[in-house]
DNA sequence: GACACGTGGCT
DNA sequence: TAGCCAAGTGT
């Protein structure tokens, strides 16, 4: 810590810049607020704090906005099924946090009367909940002092007391640096102002250090290294897969779907069958005896740790066809992850200009990741 | 500790 | 444009 500010003239002067500054959220209880008296919805903070893993928040607003609509409490969210809630979550990523949502509400329900844990021991008993976001809800919902350390807070302390150690490494360091900051004293308003902090001035690059309620004891600003922290290892280069989806629609109009499998990539949700993705090139496996044909298109999506290219096979099927073993029919799929939207755009596409017929737009998630060959 | 696990926006 | 980045967790 600067000799110059001791702990308390941390948390007074960042707090005294989010009561100005604080950023509207539909989660959140602003300052004034709480001042107030009102307090947070802990079912609404934990929704959204799961959501907003590794997740911006422009991404969680309308998410969280049709979730807190169509299952307004926690036992409302326990009561619901689970393909209902894998299919509110697509297109949000990392599907594990929807199953693991829905595990948390029932346990919720079940073993705690309905209402969360209010001390991070206790929250970090729930599926899905891990070292951040039970620090998190214990400060933001029940004002308890937690050390809430996200990658925000990361930023923030490596810049302000110059921490070289680079990322992942550096966590238990930040981790002791930050819990020296963390006031008694408003706690969760603390936390949501060092995130957002982190979020709207010390950003990753270019950081608005003039504006900064820290500049005059920031370490890193002073000796014009703000930019370059924290440093980070080195990250493994993503390989390529490849892989071959089948879209096989029945003269009805009904495609053929599966559930995939509820653990690995896309767990839980819905898409078409198709052969593994590997990094050798896939053999043809289709999921039923037709005419496949290739439309000459290729879907391109990169995960966290691959780039995918996938093929396309298409075929109509008779009216009288039945779904193969483990699959099913379903009209217009909605509620895809994003690689199988596209490979559904995709064919759409293809469909729409063979037959001539004007296209419905497609969903904005195709953009430039599927290709014409 | 290392790796699996999504997505969209920005540079 | 290829890579980086965003309120991490589970195994």
């Amino acid at each position: 810590m600067r000799q110059d500010w001791t702990s308390a003239d941390f948390s007074a002067a960042l707090l005294e810049w989010y009561d100005r500054h604080a950023r509207v959220m539909p989660w959140r209880i602003g300052p004034a607020e709480r001042k107030a008296g009102v307090r947070p919805d802990p079912y609404r903070i934990w929704l959204s704090e799961v959501m907003l893993q590794q997740t911006t928040v422009v991404a969680v607003r309308d998410y969280f906005r049709r979730f807190t609509e169509r299952w307004p409490d926690v036992a409302a969210l326990a009561a619901a099924e689970d393909a209902a809630v894998m299919a509110e979550w697509a297109g949000l990523g990392y599907y594990a946090r929807a199953r693991n949502l829905l595990k948390g509400a029932r346990a919720v329900v079940a073993e705690h009367g309905g209402r969360f844990p209010a001390t991070r021991e206790g929250l970090l008993t729930l599926p899905g909940v891990g070292p951040y976001t039970a620090a998190a809800v214990a400060s933001i919902a029940f004002d308890a002092p937690e050390v809430v350390v996200d990658g925000n807070v990361e930023r923030v302390i490596a810049r302000l007391f110059r921490v070289e150690t680079p990322l992942p490494l550096a966590k238990p360091e930040l981790t002791a640096l930050a819990a020296r900051l963390t006031p008694a004293q408003r706690p969760g308003d603390y936390a949501q102002a060092v995130m957002d902090l982190g979020a709207t001035i010390c950003t990753p690059r270019s950081p608005a250090c003039g504006i900064c309620p820290w500049r005059d004891p920031c370490i890193a600003r002073a000796e014009g290294v703000q930019a370059e922290l924290p440093r980070k290892l080195p990250k493994a280069a993503k390989p390529v897969r490849r892989g071959i989806l089948y879209l096989a629609r029945r003269a009805d109009g009904a495609w053929l779907l599966e559930t995939r499998p509820e653990s690995g990539l896309l767990g839980g949700m819905l898409g078409f069958p198709g052969t593994d993705w590997t990094v050798e090139a896939p053999e043809e496996a289709p999921p039923v005896a037709a005419e496949w044909r290739d439309p000459g298109g290729e879907v391109l999506h990169t995960f966290t740790h691959f780039h995918l290219r996938l093929a396309l096979r298409v075929a109509e099927l008779p009216e009288t066809a039945a779904p193969t073993q483990g699959c099913f029919m379903m009209l217009s799929p909605a509620h895809l992850p994003t690689v199988m939207r596209k490979a559904y755009d995709l064919v759409r596409a293809d469909q729409a200009s063979a037959t001539g017929e004007v296209q419905a737009s497609p969903s904005k998630r195709s953009g430039k990741t599927t290709r014409r060959r």
